[in-house]
RNA sequence: GGAGCGGUAGUUCAGCUGGUUAGAAUGCCUGCCUGUCACGCAGGAGGUCGCGGGUUCGAGCCCCGUCCGUUCCGCCA
């Protein structure tokens, strides 16, 4: 039989009678004459510790002790109804009658104050007090029992888990690398990976046709409440499947992993194309917990007089768009100042509204800051096609197409937190058929997923013939509003990935030179290939309520890329520099 | 790189229009209380108001710079 070194303070509840030891700390000692109370916390909660006067040198330890010391503790476990306070149980309804106590060790005041909510700075400074709080602990737990939940379901669809390099090669495109300097080959340095890509393509070219990884991905790029330098994905890769084939077996695995952790069923996980998601949401990660939509009006301005919306109205690639917000007349005028504000700083020359108080007195029964400008049969025209209702408010904007849809598609997120319009409970969708290509402006062209990403029925030729109007076989899940995973068809012909490049506008050199081994290794019967990659910190934050990604990181950094706990990154010596041969002006002053 | 918010006791915060000795809660220390449990009671210690400069008779408060934290934009194939 096994020895547990400790109860946990959730276990004592059914033991009554029982001798058993506990380990924890001091959470609050109380004295009452010859009776001691020690509220003992670990990691799962609190039991009520009793110091009976009997044994006067135990008693005298015992009246040393101070709050987060740790201890151990060896006694009886007893139930006491009587100290239910209200029928409820609390801290006391099961005391500990303690016999036996060690000190293990004893602690200062703490920089942190576990009776409130302490700075998100001083918890990092001190993250391994933070971490001894009970809300941090099960979210770990969480995160522990999901790679516990993916991990099994992968291993029983035949999936192998298979580690790649963590010091690896630079590639071009996509995020800044995490470079690491090589002591051996002077002036070269490995790069830290982006994500294993590469090197799950060659597994599948190597005939592991169903691979997985749980594993760190480096990204030198600025932080946000969703994104670490460091961050972990569920990497997966098979052959011989198409994008079909893989979106349903992921969202079987999503449906499970949902049911497992939340018990809360995804239900059918509907599939917009990146096209709709825009037209409709403004956004390629829509929430689809908000109700609304983008609705496009040019049809109520086309042949208004009032130019600023009937020309972007009747002008290709431009779009009149409405949203209607549910409630939001009573939206103040400095309110909807602000998001005017809020729009402007994104970009839209301005917003427009429409509040419909009562939409059976016709003008009377509206409040427009365009009034002045347009007529009844304009603003009715908006309100029909936007099925606003009395107590709605309508918000308008016009542009370039992609630009003024990504603005109201804020709009509607910001509207909905603030009117709390946004439904409980989680919403999946898969967003599909994006563009192959974007246009930036320093390099022409990039890819919007990735360059291995193969397009969607185009030869090589067209491809390089008009870009911009492929479209990619790549897909992603989108959870509450949130990019939680991706991927794509890779590309399996060296001919295929040599045009892409073409159109990157990568020469044939540097293709060499950066990626000639994954050419050679495509033009070595590679198989058709389709992967996907979960973003595990995201969907772990989802999956515990909460919205910031650092709640379910042990150690995470500051958005600074800083660890406020170890003070990395820190300055080299010059001793360590020298062997690296790396010339640096900045050293610890 | 840009914008917003924040930095005051160990901790979490308040601090009015620039004006006497910078407050509260909690924690900490001492004592009291024989069933407490956010116990209670009495007393005590604890401050470079992030840092540097400026304006002013006078700055926690105003101005400039800077550092740190956080949110967002850019960025994140």
């Amino acid at each position: 039989m096994s020895m547990r070194s400790h109860y946990c303070a959730q276990v004592v509840k059914n033991l009554e009678g029982q001798t058993v030891t506990l380990c924890g700390w001091v959470n609050k000692r109380r004295d009452l004459g010859n009776l001691i109370f020690i509220d003992l916390r670990d990691r799962s909660g609190l039991v009520q510790v009793v110091f009976e006067p009997d044994n006067q040198t135990m008693h005298q330890l015992a009246s040393t002790l101070r709050n987060e010391y740790c201890i151990k503790v060896i006694g009886e476990v007893k139930a006491r109804p009587d100290n239910q306070v209200n029928d409820k149980m609390v801290t006391g309804s099961i005391e500990v009658y303690a016999k036996e106590l060690v000190i293990f060790n004893k602690s200062k005041a703490l920089p942190l104050d576990f009776n409130q909510e302490n700075t998100e700075e001083q918890r990092l400074r001190y993250r391994y007090l933070d971490l001894r709080r009970e809300k941090m602990y099960k979210m770990l737990a969480t995160r522990a029992k999901i790679t516990r939940y993916i991990r099994s379901f992968l291993d029983e669809n035949g999936f192998i888990d298979i580690e790649t390099p963590m010091l690896t090669k630079a590639t071009p495109e996509g995020a800044r690398d995490y470079l690491v300097p090589s002591r051996i080959h002077h002036g070269k340095f490995y790069a830290l990976p982006q994500s294993p890509q590469l090197f799950k393509q060659l597994l599948m070219i190597a005939g592991y046709d169903r691979y997985y990884q749980i594993v760190k991905c480096f990204r030198d790029e600025d932080l946000r409440a969703d994104r670490q330098p460091e961050f972990t994905q569920v990497d997966i890769e098979t052959s011989f499947m198409s994008s079909q084939d893989i979106r349903e077996l992921m969202e079987q695995l999503l449906r499970g992993l949902f049911k497992e952790i939340v018990d809360y069923d995804l239900g059918e996980i509907p599939v917009l194309s990146y096209d709709e998601a825009m037209l409709n949401y403004g956004s390629d990660k829509p929430d689809l917990r908000i109700d609304n939509k983008l609705i496009t009006v040019c049809e109520a301005f086309a042949n208004s007089n009032f130019k600023v919306l009937s020309e972007p109205a009747t002008t290709k690639g431009q779009r009149v768009v409405a949203l209607c917000v549910a409630g939001g007349a009573k939206c103040t005028r400095r309110e909807i100042d602000g998001y005017t504000d809020y729009v402007k700083k994104l970009g839209a020359s301005g917003l427009i509204y429409i509040k419909v108080n009562d939409k059976s007195k016709g003008l009377e029964g509206i409040q427009s800051s365009i009034a002045k400008h347009v007529g009844e049969a304009e603003i009715f025209k908006t309100i029909e096609l936007t099925g606003a209702n009395d107590g709605d408010i309508i918000f308008i904007g016009a542009g370039e197409f992609t630009k003024i849809s990504t603005v109201m598609g804020a709009l509607r997120l910001q509207t909905a937190k603030d009117m709390g319009l946004v439904n409980s409970g989680y919403r999946a969708l898969w967003v599909i058929n994006f563009p192959m290509f974007e246009v930036t402006e320093e390099t022409g062209l990039s890819a919007m997923h990735h360059p291995f990403t193969a397009p969607a029925n185009v030869t090589p030729e067209q491809l390089v013939q008009d870009p911009l109007s492929v479209y990619a076989d790549a897909y992603d899940i989108v959870v509450n509003g949130y990019e939680s995973g991706g991927g794509s068809v890779r590309i399996f012909d060296s001919n295929m990935q040599a045009a892409v490049f073409k159109v990157l506008g990568i020469s044939e050199q540097e293709q060499r030179q950066k990626f000639g081994f994954l050419l050679d290794a495509l033009s070595y019967g590679a198989p058709p290939h389709a992967g996907l990659a979960f973003g595990l910190d995201r969907l772990t934050m989802l999956l515990n309520g909460t919205d910031n990604i650092r709640d379910v990181i042990a150690f995470p950094k500051t958005t600074a890329a800083a660890c406020l706990m170890t003070d990395a990154p820190s300055f080299a010596s010059p001793e360590a520099l020298a062997e690296l041969a790396i010339t640096c002006n900045d050293f610890e002053k």
